[in-house]
DNA sequence: GCCAACGTTGGC
DNA sequence: GCCAACGTTGGC
């Protein structure tokens, strides 16, 4: 099994809206690295952490699962859709996503500003400067380590 | 709202 | 294929 950490900004999409939906598809994401984790890395049961960004406090605020392998995202057929790409076709989808699947909400939001300071994840992708990537692997020993700061 | 970092686009 | 311009992300 896989972890993984995807972004979300509340306004936008919360822990509390997945909670109240139970599952979602994860459309919208226009990068290809974030692509390729969701279309070749994960796998239906995969446990991810949902992290918050751009807001008050960023941080990792719930655990949800992979529910689905890859399948491309509707919205880039979408004209009228923020997300439409005029490059994709039915023929040749550009972006692909997963859905997403409520586990649970942390008991505390474990802000971005704690896991800076934890020197055993200095090497995790989202404490580095400049990182932009919405959807990330988590190492086993980070994923174990940041469960502990609960 | 600012701005640094970074990805993408498009002219050449 | 280079690289400047531009758009977006996301912390602060």
């Amino acid at each position: 099994m896989n972890y993984w950490l995807m972004k979300s900004e509340p306004d936008a999409f919360s822990i509390d809206d997945l909670k109240k939906k139970g599952q979602e598809h994860w459309d919208g994401v226009r990068n290809y690295q974030a692509r390729n984790y969701m279309r070749d890395g994960m796998r239906v049961g995969d446990k991810i952490f949902f992290y918050h960004s751009n807001c008050a406090e960023p941080g990792i605020v719930g655990i949800a699962e992979v529910a689905t392998e890859a399948y491309p995202d509707a919205s880039q057929f979408d004209p009228k859709s923020n997300y439409f790409d005029p490059g994709a076709s039915h023929d040749k989808p550009r972006w692909m996503l997963v859905d997403v699947k409520f586990v649970k909400k942390l008991k505390r939001t474990i802000s971005l500003k704690e896991l800076q300071a934890e020197p055993a994840l200095a090497e995790m992708p989202l404490v580095k400067k400049g990182n932009r990537l919405s959807v990330m692997p988590v190492s086993a020993a980070d994923w174990r380590h940041i469960v502990g700061m609960e």
